[in-house]
DNA sequence: TTGCTAAATAGTAATCATTCCTAAACAGGA
DNA sequence: TCCTGTTTAGGAATGATTACTATTTAGCAA
């Protein structure tokens, strides 16, 4: 949060990215929040300054940070990627209920990899943990509605705009 | 892996599930691989059993499997999910070059859990470390490759069939 | 400042894993 | 054996992501 433009040059510059406004616009965007966006949340985000962006510049954009490393993708769910612009070494929180996604920062997880037994001859670059469960207001609803219900769900498959 | 038919049964019926063979070989397909296949290869092994079934049966099984616990789906790209039938607390290596996904049973990290610093009032029901990198054979090839040319990539997008 | 060139943008169309819908078949209990 | 709710398997629909392509633009060099 608070990149200045110059800021935002400077470091597309140096991993040799051109700086195009919309490219500028979209990291912003994303540097500027903790939500962990979705492209078309970016998009939607991005169109209010730029609204002839297209969808495909957004994807492409997202592309080229992430092969400079300036942006990172996760995918605890498969139905939609999920983006983040901290791309220093950092784990989340994943709520079930609501598919929020927080960041833990804590630095006693990031020496797992020293301590972790690991087949040989595989050589890991960096490891990431999850913990999966319930945020404050999720847990609130979720003990709620197992007290009025213990039925099981009749819904398998998951929606895809829920 | 070497899993009866009668444990099978057991695990359904233990569970609510209906036993048919359809259900029962997609599950025998999966227990007994640790490759931790799409549904589309399960579609694939299941059909040489079962030639009239159908990719909807693979997914709709699958859905059920995973609400009865016996089956988790991980999400390490976008492009597919992948399935496990191991619901033990575990962990993963994922391979950036042939995407293999190799579990990784080492009970140190199955206590992170009181480790780590969370947020107050979330209740984390489980977590699960991957650790990401190059196996064996495609450290060498990487290896080999960067030696010869140090472009970057071209290709932004990743193929859907690689 | 101008021109050049490769990269970036933004339409439009295509892809394809997954989900939805439905009728027929089936498992399991009465 | 019969009944009923679940499961199966087509076929169609969905929708995030990719591919293709013509046009525009950033950044460099003269």
């Amino acid at each position: 949060m608070n990149l200045s433009p110059d800021e935002i040059k400077t470091r597309f510059k140096s991993r040799g990215l051109k700086v195009t406004p919309q490219r500028a616009a979209i990291y912003k965007a994303l540097a500027e929040t903790t939500s962990h966006p979705t492209a078309d949340d970016l998009y939607q985000q991005v169109a209010r300054d730029y609204p002839m962006i297209s969808t495909n510049t957004v994807y492409y954009t997202l592309a080229s940070l992430k092969e400079a490393g300036l942006v990172k993708e996760v995918n605890y769910w498969h139905d939609r990627a999920r983006f983040d612009a901290n791309v220093t070494p950092h784990h989340h929180f994943v709520c079930l209920g609501c598919r929020a996604i927080v960041d833990i920062e804590d630095p006693s997880l990031n020496r797992l990899k020293s301590m972790a037994r690991l087949p040989k001859g595989f050589r890991v670059l960096r490891h990431e943990v999850e913990f999966y469960g319930y945020c404050a207001s999720c847990q609130d609803q979720h003990a709620r509605a197992a007290a009025t219900t213990s039925r099981i769900h009749k819904t398998h498959f998951k929606r895809r705009n829920p």
